[in-house]
DNA sequence: CGGTGACTTTAACCTATGTTGCGCGGTGGG
DNA sequence: CCCACCGCGCAACATAGGTTAAAGTCACCG
């Protein structure tokens, strides 16, 4: 995966938040700014914070792939939410003084951490990143409900196929995706956490996956041969990603990689 | 159910972001303004906005029950979140181009319509306010968040057992339950819909919350006559609802109906 | 090169929850 | 006053998904 030079474009929070709107260079560079302020790495498994701590600053995913989880008393586990590169903890946490759930490292991870002051400071000078930053922040929420729809209303398959779904067009919208295929570190348990599964069930689940060639995975890397078979099977509507702006629709393969778009 | 006159904790919404923070008078006579500016009416079972309109105000619940809700292509149906009296829809949402859900009355329901204008007017002149308003909306975020965990991990008895209680202290901390008990207006098919559950499924588990005597539904009103004990059977993490600043602490019976607090 | 641990697969069996369908009681409209 | 409808309860049966346990695969490591 050869990084190119200084481009701002390879920045998966910019990729995501073009999305949305232009950012304007000026724009462009105080996220870069902000992405490079004050840097930490986890290793894979370990929490970033804990439930009861109180959250202090702004975190963002520069690279590697996260989650929020929660779990019961007796020990089950629900993953909430899943981070992938570019993405962003909520905006305004200070107000809240006390973790309610954990975010944890899925895989090696780099965030940076951006203070208050620092964020305040940075919206203010570019209030057009401030309405990107609260796109992103609806989006997240939106994310949530569509979890929702999926844990009550989908069955297994539905859930993993949809899972598999968002993931790869969430990382498309990053500029993380090349052609068909793009990252997948997942592991069944994992999995079986975000989908309110038994791994066991998931293991079964992959294989009828597997027997109608929908997805492809091997070597951490997940191959979507034919993406509007895979989004008919779950079920998934695209609308809540808030994608579409500029008329861009999602089955239109737009994004393919870092080659500059047609237009 | 007599209205005291014009005292403004009468307002749930003021009665809630209290839970956050105190206002000052000007602070809750602003919300109080928010609140009356335009008025608007729905019949139980209407719609208030749906999938693919353009989100052109924010909407407080002054009175009456809502939720949101999606669906599936196939009509499998989820409650993805519910409004009571003081709750607010998303701030910014006029950010995003098209709803990704409905939302719907459950019940009669009068709502305040803000314009974009309106509320940047008052929370620019109000800074504590605006504040409050975040709080709220990441006590909305860590609902969801905890939805999630009910669908994905509990038992259908844990589920609907968690349910009441949460709308039970969400009443509460809006001024709306007196004692151990509050306004009830949910169907269980409804309640099917928020827990993922078949109507059948609903009235059985139902039969065995009645059998343990934790919680009584009658006349609309529901009884819960140890709040303890249904937080422990449904595994009730409170701190989710972050209402616990000034050392409060929920299994305080603190807010007994209309009454000062003895503080 | 063999060992250890993390992940996946498989099989047998179990149970929570879904489905269908019917009956009952209250309530509101004509 | 009666009918229709809605919300609820109940029973019989069907099934998606959970549980337990054992074995297979692979990657890394000493």
């Amino acid at each position: 995966m050869p990084v190119a030079p200084a481009s701002p474009s390879n920045n998966p929070l910019i990729r995501r938040l073009d999305n949305y709107a232009r950012l304007s260079a000026e724009d462009r560079a105080a996220v870069q700014r902000l992405c490079a302020e004050k840097v930490q790495r986890f290793a894979a498994k370990d929490d970033v914070i804990r439930e009861g701590e109180e959250p202090r600053v702004i975190r963002l995913v520069v690279d590697g792939w996260a989650c929020r989880y929660k779990h019961l008393e007796d020990g089950r586990r629900q993953v909430v939410g899943l981070f992938l590169p570019g993405d962003l903890c909520d905006l305004n946490v200070f107000v809240l003084r006390e973790m309610d759930h954990f975010v944890g490292a899925i895989t090696a991870l780099t965030l940076a951490q951006i203070t208050r002051d620092a964020f305040e400071e940075a919206t203010l000078a570019h209030p057009r990143l401030l309405q990107s930053l609260w796109w992103d922040s609806l989006v997240t929420m939106a994310i949530q409900r569509e979890w929702l729809l999926n844990l009550g209303s989908r069955t297994a398959f539905e859930r993993i196929t949809h899972l598999l779904c968002e993931i790869f067009l969430r990382l498309r919208a990053a500029g993380r995706a090349r052609g068909q295929s793009c990252e997948f570190p997942l592991t069944q348990a994992i999995i079986a956490d975000i989908a309110g599964l038994s791994t066991v069930h998931v293991s079964r689940t992959f294989q009828a996956i597997r027997d109608e060639r929908l997805v492809e995975i091997r070597n951490r890397v997940m191959t979507i041969p034919d993406i509007d078979a895979l989004m008919a099977a779950s079920l998934f509507n695209p609308n809540y990603l808030h994608l579409s702006h500029e008329g861009r629709h999602l089955d239109a393969n737009d994004a393919p990689g870092d080659v500059a778009p047609t237009v």
